[in-house]
DNA sequence: CTTCGTTGCGAACACTGTACGCACAACGGA
DNA sequence: TCCGTTGTGCGTACAGTGTTCGCAACGAAG
């Protein structure tokens, strides 16, 4: 049996004492999680692992669970984390439909920055809600109430979840377009035919299919933005009915 | 017979044969997809493995890769098979609203019968269709188109995303509930003061937070339902108001 | 009877998340 | 100056995971 990686001298030394050698002078609950959000940006969710994660900081994977205590609660820390991303207007703005979208656009943003907080978001849910989550949802509920909603939370409820669904669908067709290696548009125009085929006796759809074809081909980020816009008009519609509704 | 395996058999004998030893003939696509469901609708998605799966299955967990290519694949059928489950009215119904209110609480309560359906979509996304989930956005189209929507395609988006955001999120909540051991209301009454405590400085949320407590303590399931209807009127409201907008 | 394509599967590989227990720095009091 | 206590880092180990390889056993075909 040979000794393969530095083995700890049997003989204490000073020159073997570590006595300030790391750049990090310690482990620390922030710098763990800031670099576990760089590497699921980078890699996915599948391909953070606690030893990974751990070897990046200069470290061993043991240590991580000096400051965290699961992967799960490192995950939950994360999306708090990148939660706090999200931009919320303040309440007194003079159109409080523009601020609901911004704010709708910029969880957008957020989601697609860091495709994998719609795996979490479904596996953890909205269950324990971290401070930046829950902030962003006060500001939300204070933009209703301040617009003159009776029930802002039914609000939240409708915007939020278009906007959930809407987003997280959209960061999981990015993120199996990023495994493939290809841009979007060639991935969409190889797999071009199949959908094609298999849109062709679906009436209702093919009809769709085909005038979205082009767009679709040419500049598929424009389209999804196209898309995300559209329907939260309609989203934006209802509530604005509902505000009417209160206000005769 | 003690024993069941068919491993010693040295000397070749008549009686060691398996000789149709199975009450499944063979191991088959269908039968393991129906088996991985019922597993994941017990125990969740991180219960499932595929020794477990095929140790249920009275199989090796080798065999399952000749009929399946990988856990995903897996999963994506599992996926569509349940998609299978959700229920739309036909294209020629008398009331279009009554229609697709009809479909997204179908699509609500197979999603919350299969919780674990929020964590794949949210994964793996709606990248490949499968037929089943292919012929539930058909038939919703067609139901657009027949009420005389200028762009159904749109319609779907906003229905269906408002649906998925809202029905995984409960999902999600549900399994974290479940994975407590206690009921919902138990649940939610032992992390009422955290909650309280959390929501105190964020004034708005405190207030419909108050005005809900009580119906939430009490009748959880009940207070799910009506959040999930009352915010897919606003949305139905919304697509009413473009349908009206056309027709003029 | 031989051959062939298909199916089942034991064993192994490369990993994973996490628990245990030791080594060692810092520190406060005697 | 020594001695405990406390908190941090981490080598090692355990119980799994998904997946591959190569072999055995079969039913059908030639």
């Amino acid at each position: 049996m040979a000794a393969k990686t530095t083995k700890p001298s049997p003989i204490p030394s000073v020159w073997a004492r570590p006595q300030r050698e790391q750049d990090q002078p310690t482990l620390n609950r922030a710098t763990i999680v800031r670099e576990a959000i760089v590497m699921l940006d980078a890699e996915g969710v599948e391909a953070l692992s606690m030893r990974k994660l751990a070897t990046r900081l200069n470290a061993g994977a043991a240590s991580l669970y000096r400051h965290v205590a699961t992967k799960d609660e490192l995950m939950e820390l994360a999306v708090d984390e990148v939660a706090a991303e999200i931009h919320v207007p303040p309440a007194d703005s003079p159109d409080w439909r523009a601020a609901v979208s911004e704010a709708a656009h910029s969880f957008r943003t957020t989601a697609l920055r860091h495709p994998w907080l719609g795996s979490v978001l479904g596996q953890a849910g909205l269950a324990y809600l971290g401070p930046n989550l829950m902030s962003y949802s006060e500001r939300l509920a204070a933009l209703f109430t301040a617009a003159g909603f009776p029930d802002p939370t039914g609000a939240i409820d409708a915007v939020l979840s278009y906007v959930i669904g809407m987003s997280t669908t959209e960061a999981a067709w990015l993120s199996t377009v990023a495994r493939s290696g290809e841009s979007e548009a060639d991935f969409i125009a190889r797999l071009l035919p199949a959908a094609q085929q298999a849109v062709a006796e679906h009436e209702h759809l093919a009809k769709g299919y085909a005038e979205t074809e082009e767009a679709a081909t040419t500049d598929p980020a424009a389209m999804r933005d196209a898309k995300f816009a559209a329907a939260l008009e309609i989203v934006l519609d209802g509530l604005t009915l509902r505000l009417k509704a209160t206000g005769s």
